[in-house]
Formats: structure tokens, C-alpha cells, sequence
DNA sequence: GTATCTATAATTTTT
DNA sequence: TTATAGATAC
């Protein structure tokens, strides 16, 4: 069977989990056991073996791990010609669906020019729904419902079936928002993210024939990152297998951090119960890691309660031990960070073996200013921030228009920039008319010499009018030709012109849009400009990682997944940084979320880890006292290095006087876990919520039944622990 | 109808 | 610290 290269070098276990083509396979993937490796000749023994390529669908978590599947298969240089002909299906959930609306979407009401909403697309609508409803965004934050909506749609829950189970006051006011926005979207013809999930979800459901047919094309699939799929993913992926269960999923449930986007750990725990002739094969050899970072990664995840038990193993020697740096601030700790990398240049090392991870995106400025000024090169992992930017929105949203007409968001913004007197009152005018004769606002656009109310303003719409028809009567590729007629002819290019200076040039960053556009077209020499918006809405902050670049990678330690790199360093190993503040005050199952990325991002170490902690640390604007993240005491303190603060070297804002030290050395706060009860003698019973730096000393919240939360000074609070 | 200013709020992680 | 929404001035 097969090609032999295809299992030359693998272990037994690997060896099995590539060469069960048939049935339902449980990939149990230890960090840095060769899964991706094995995936991918999994992929390609299916599809010279038992399948044409095309009937192969591989599903990724990001579009960059679905490239660099892609490539790998082709490096692997099987299968010859089979190639050309159909393409093996390797894509994302959400690009797989996107794809999957476009041909099959109207059996649930989605028209095939339907148009992606982006998170603040999203919000405008959220907006207009809020007051539709009659409430106000002061009182109902867009956050708080976009949340629930979100994990309702992840949980499949339509409008009507969310207002079924609200319960109280708040649940069935969102229920009427939901009920409203989902109803905006739908009279746009627009989807968001978690719709495209949704939609496909429920159309594989009611719809046998087409559930038959999809199974029929995709006879084999591979999901990888099982354990951060959410119910409606979970969905998928069984309709898609129910007629002939090939569904390979691999994964590992110590590193599902996604939890608080709707995924689901019992996904990949049940899989056995789901498919109870699954065979299950278990890598836990590590390859990737030197013995000194594998042993902490396993001491730190011991941590979790909620787990099935596991050991990684590896033959490689111990190394260097994980280093614990303590810094006065975070200005000390970049410094610090940034020599350290130079030293490793200076000895004949590269940059790019270095990244830096952290919990949340606000810590990136400090690092990179760092960096630049030792003349270090990095790269932050934020691709989507290109496309968040007013200028390339601006352009898409004329693209939009032209795509889909009811695409309202998309077109009151494209009537609107540059600007050409159409305001307020006279949009409001255009959606009046729309709805009144049941148009989209595209057409009553098209149609403005119909609109009576229209009197001075319709000399304003007309040249816009004039434009959008131009473009739709354009040929849909190729798409760079389009970008580049929209930017001219709308009068973007002669304002932006006018506009920018050395670092920020919208023009510069437009006119990268239209190369963009044009290296599409050479990759794609069948796609439209639907597939590209398609394309370009789906673009995540990882995609843009270029691993193979000669400088430092800094990102967020859930971007870090699936990652490897010689040198690491993890900063900000604080208490309510990492664990995460919300986290911290959120359900028990939240910390653990918290430790398993951790975890991630230790085991992408591969020689060399470096832990960072400062004492001080300056957050939106004020500088806070810190506590060293609890995780740190799990790690083995036998095998750690700690370094201490450098007093000597002070470069801190403290030896600028610009606040005052405060005293907290030497105090136990880990006696006081979260979770834990405690007696105090005036109120009785507690529970302990947290503990707390603020200014000079350090706090312990208290949860008392009869008394609430109170807080208590930790040098001069007569607690007891109660053994629990 | 448009531009500018001010106040105000809010900050986890991402397809 | 930063972005954004709303108010105000032109």
C-alpha cells in the first residue's frame, strides 16, 4: 500500500496513526510529538492510496497551519499528477464554510453573494439593534450582548430557540436584541464569524440530501485541534462523517485554551464514547523539547484537577535549566530580555530562534521599543491589523457594496469616504425607500431618480450611483483591476494624496492592497472578487508569522500554538496577568485554562526558556504592585534557575521616585489559594476569592456567607485555613 | 453636512 | 494608555 517513504522514520505509534486509513482514529498528541508530521503523511497516503485528493478535507485551525500542510504535502512529493487534477481540502472550519455557503447556503437563506461581517461591522449592527429593541447601549453594553449572542451561536442556538431557555430579565433582553440583529444581518444578506458555523451546521442538519452529498465528496477527514472545537464545529464534523465515520481528529486536551470562545474539552474526551469502535493512538514522545523544559512543562500541568493523565517523555538531555527572572518593571524586563538576545547574536546566533510571548497584546509596546533600540529585528503577529485600517476598510467597503447591494454597513460607509455631501439625513432617506419598496439599499441607490424625498441630495448620490454600477458591470477578475478602478474613480486615491506622513502613509498601505489583490490573481487564476473578500476576511493575526524571517517573533501565547522556536522567553509571569485577571475571579475550570497555556507556551521551548516576572508593572496607564503567578511555584524549584532583582543595575521608574516601593517581600500569599476556606474570628466561615497587591500592602479577599466580600490587610488578618 | 474637540470608557485570548 | 462616542463649533 502506498509509498514507503510515507512511513520511513516514524515510531510505531506514529506509525499507526498514519497508516489506519479506515474508520474513526483518535490522535492523542502530546506538545511535540511529531503530530504535525504526521498528519501530514497521514494526508498523503490517503490521497495516493484510498482516495483521490479531492475527496480528502483536512481541516486546520488557522489558514497559515492549512498553508503550510499544504506545502509540506507537496514537499513530500507523492502522488505526482493526482495533484492537478482535484485539490486535497485543506482549509480552515471557518474558510470550509464559507466556501460551503456560497454553493449551498440559500437552503438556509443565505443568498450566494453573501458578504463576511467583521468584529466592528458586527458592533454598528449590534448598535442599531440595541435601539431598535428600544433599550441603551449605556445600560446594555455591546460587549456584554455581542458575548452572549456569540456563545449562543456557538452553541447553536438560533434567536428563537435562545429565547426558549432565557431565563431571567437579562437573558430575554438579549434574546430581543439577538432576535433583532440576526434579523439585520439576514435583510443584509451578511454573515458573521460564528454564523458561517452556524448556518453550515444547521443546513448538514436539515437537509439529508445535502448532508449525503457533502459525505459522499469528502470521504476521509482529518480534523486537527480537536480539543478546541466548539458544539457547532463538533456538529460539523459528525454530519460530515455520520455515512462513512473516516474522521481522524488529533489533539491534545492539555492544550485546549479556547474554552472561552465555546469550545467544548468533551469533544475530543468523548470521542471514544461517540465512536465506540475508535481505535485511539497515544503519542507522548517529545521531540521537540530539551529534558530541563519538558520536566517543568509536566510539573506545571500536574497542576490541573480536570485531566486525563499523561506523560510525555524524551531521550534528549536535560540542557540549561528554565531561567525565573524577577525585574523590577517591565521596562527592566525588556531591557533585560533584549541584551540577552544580543549576547545570542553576538555569538553567532540568529534572532530568528528568539520569541517572546505574552498573555494579552496591551504588553507588546515596552518589548518592541526594546528591541528597537538595540537594533534587534522583530515581527508581531497581527496580519489582521492591516485590514483594520480606516483606508483599507474604506476600499473593501466599496468592493462590498459592489458584491453584495444589501450589504448596508459597506454601503452607507462607501457613500460616506471620501467625503461628498451625502450625510446622515440623506442616507436615512435611501433606507427609507429601501424598505418601503422592499429593496436593498444597493438598488434604491441604482434608483435614486425614483426617490421623491431625494430633492438637492440626488445630484450628490448620483455620482456614487454611477460608480458602483461601473464596477459591477466590470468583470469579476481580475480582482486587481477592480481594486485599483475603486481607488480611482472614487476619489479615495486623490484624497488620501492630500493626507499621510513617514510612518503612517494610508496611500502606501492602500496601493499594498491592490498588490495584494494582483498576487491573488496570479495564485488564483480561477478566483473572483467574492472569493478574495471571502479570502481577506478570514485572515487571522497568526497568518502573518514568517517563520523562516531572521528576527524575534512576539505574540500572544494562543497565537504561540502549534509552534516551535529555540529560544523562548514568557514575560508578565504575574497573578492576574497569567493567570489572567478574569480568570482569577471567574469559575475553578478558569485557572486551569489559564496553567494549560501556560503550558503551551512553555512547551514551545525548544533549548532554551526564560520566565519573567516584574514587581512593578505599569497597566493602562498606572503602575501597579504585582505577585508572582502562582504557576511559578509549581514549576520543580530544584531544577529552576531563579534569578533575583539586580539591585545594582536599577533602571526602573521606582530609582526615579515615580512611586513608592512598598513592602511585600517575604509574604506567603500561596497559602491563601482561591477556593480555599478560612475562619476569621468575628465572621465565621469564608471562602477565599483572591489575593491582591493595592499600593503598600497586600490583601486577601474573603467571601463570608452572612457578610459578603471583604477584604483583609494579609500582615495583620487573623485567618485560619480549614483543611478542605 | 463636516471637522474638531472633549469626555469617557475600557482593555483577554481569535476564526 | 488608548480608542471611541458624542457634543460642539464651523
Amino acid at each position: 500500500m502506498g509509498d514507503d517513504r510515507l512511513i520511513d522514520g516514524l515510531t510505531a505509534p506514529q506509525r499507526e496513526a498514519v497508516t489506519r486509513l479506515d474508520g474513526p482514529l483518535l490522535v492523542l498528541a502530546g506538545a511535540g510529538s511529531g503530530k504535525t508530521r504526521v498528519i501530514t503523511r497521514r494526508a498523503a497516503l490517503l490521497a495516493t492510496a484510498v482516495a483521490r485528493p479531492d475527496e480528502v478535507l483536512a481541516i486546520t485551525f488557522t489558514n497559515k497551519a492549512a498553508g503550510e500542510m499544504r506545502e509540506r504535502i507537496l514537499a513530500l512529493g507523492v502522488g505526482g499528477g493526482a495533484w492537478g487534477r482535484g485539490r486535497m481540502w485543506i482549509c480552515t472550519f471557518h474558510s470550509l464554510c464559507a466556501r460551503l455557503l456560497r454553493e449551498f447556503g440559500q437552503a438556509v437563506g443565505v443568498q450566494p453573494c453573501y458578504t463576511i461581517f467583521d468584529e466592528s461591522d458586527k458592533r454598528s449592527v449590534i448598535r442599531e439593534a440595541i435601539g431598535a429593541v428600544g433599550l441603551s447601549p449605556d445600560n446594555w453594553r455591546p460587549r456584554t450582548i455581542e458575548a452572549a449572542i456569540s456563545d449562543a451561536k456557538n452553541r447553536m442556538l438560533g434567536p428563537a430557540d435562545y429565547a426558549e431557555q432565557a431565563r431571567d430579565f437579562s437573558e430575554k433582553t438579549i434574546a430581543r436584541v439577538y432576535d433583532e440583529y440576526q434579523a439585520r444581518l439576514a435583510g443584509q444578506n451578511g454573515c458573521d464569524f460564528d454564523d458561517l458555523l452556524m448556518h453550515v451546521a444547521t443546513l448538514l442538519q436539515n437537509r439529508p440530501e445535502i448532508q449525503a452529498e457533502l459525505s459522499r465528496r469528502f470521504r476521509y477527514l482529518l480534523i486537527d485541534e480537536y480539543q478546541d472545537t466548539n458544539h457547532a464545529q463538533y456538529q460539523i464534523a459528525t454530519l460530515l462523517a455520520s455515512s462513512h465515520r473516516n474522521i481522524c481528529v488529533t489533539g491534545d486536551p492539555d492544550q485546549s485554551i479556547y474554552a472561552w470562545r465555546g469550545a467544548d474539552i468533551r469533544n475530543i474526551l468523548d470521542f471514544e464514547k461517540d465512536y465506540p469502535d475508535a481505535v485511539t493512538v497515544r503519542l507522548e514522545q517529545n521531540y521537540r523539547s530539551s529534558g530541563a523544559i519538558l520536566s517543568a512543562a509536566s510539573s506545571l500541568i500536574s497542576n490541573n484537577k480536570l485531566r486525563k493523565d499523561k506523560t510525555l517523555w524524551t531521550e534528549k538531555e536535560f540542557g540549561p535549566p528554565v531561567r525565573i527572572w524577577e525585574c523590577e518593571d517591565e521596562l527592566e524586563e525588556a531591557d533585560r530580555i533584549a541584551v540577552d538576545i544580543q549576547t545570542h547574536c553576538a555569538a553567532g546566533g540568529a534572532a530568528g530562534d528568539a520569541a517572546i510571548f505574552y498573555r494579552v497584546n496591551a504588553v507588546t509596546r515596552v518589548l518592541e521599543d526594546a528591541l528597537r533600540n538595540s537594533g534587534i529585528p522583530y515581527q508581531i503577529a497581527r496580519g489582521v491589523e492591516f485590514y483594520n485600517r480606516k483606508e483599507i476598510k474604506d476600499v473593501i467597503a466599496y468592493l462590498r457594496a459592489v458584491v453584495n447591494p444589501a450589504d448596508e454597513v459597506a454601503v452607507v460607509r462607501a457613500a460616506g469616504t471620501p467625503t461628498r455631501g451625502i450625510g446622515k439625513v440623506t442616507i436615512e432617506r435611501l433606507k427609507t425607500f429601501a424598505s418601503q419598496t422592499g429593496i436593498s439599499i444597493g438598488e434604491a441607490v441604482a434608483r435614486i431618480n425614483e426617490i421623491e424625498t431625494l430633492k438637492p441630495a440626488r445630484k450628490k448620490v448620483a455620482p456614487f450611483a454611477k460608480l458602483i454600477a461601473q464596477i459591477r458591470g466590470m468583470p469579476p477578475r481580475p480582482v486587481g483591476d477592480i481594486v485599483e478602478a475603486v481607488l480611482l474613480n472614487s476619489g479615495l486615491e486623490a484624497s488620501l494624496r492630500a493626507a499621510g506622513d513617514v510612518d503612517n502613509n494610508p496611500l502606501e498601505n492602500v496601493y499594498e492592497l491592490v498588490s495584494a489583490a494582483r498576487q491573488y490573481d496570479e495564485q488564483n487564476p480561477e478566483g473572483s472578487l467574492a472569493d478574495w473578500l471571502q479570502q481577506i476576511s478570514l485572515v487571522s493575526d497568526t497568518d502573518a508569522i514568517e517563520l523562516t524571517g531572521g528576527s524575534v517573533t512576539l505574540m500572544t501565547l494562543h497565537a504561540a500554538k502549534g509552534l516551535e522556536f529555540p529560544i523562548v522567553y514568557m514575560v508578565g509571569l504575574e497573578e492576574d496577568l497569567l493567570p489572567h485577571r478574569r480568570a482569577v475571579e471567574g469559575a475553578d475550570g478558569e485557572i486551569e485554562e489559564e496553567r494549560r497555556l501556560c503550558f503551551v507556551g512553555v512547551t514551545r521551548a525548544m533549548e532554551r526558556l526564560t520566565l519573567t516576572h516584574a514587581r512593578f508593572r505599569m497597566i493602562r496607564g498606572v503602575t501597579e504592585r504585582t505577585m508572582a503567578s502562582r504557576f511559578l511555584a509549581e514549576l520543580p524549584a530544584e531544577e529552576v534557575e531563579y534569578h533575583e532583582l539586580e539591585r545594582t543595575v536599577d533602571r526602573s521608574r521606582a530609582h526615579r521616585g515615580e512611586y513608592n516601593d512598598a513592602d511585600n517581600e517575604g509574604i506567603d500569599v500561596s497559602r491563601f489559594q482561591p477556593g480555599r476556606t478560612v475562619e476569621h474570628p468575628e465572621y465565621g466561615r469564608g471562602r477565599v476569592l483572591g489575593v491582591e497587591a493595592r499600593g503598600k500592602s497586600v490583601y486577601v479577599r474573603i467571601h463570608f456567607e452572612n457578610e459578603g466580600a471583604r477584604s483583609f490587610a494579609l500582615d495583620y488578618a487573623t485567618l485560619d485555613l480549614i483543611e478542605s
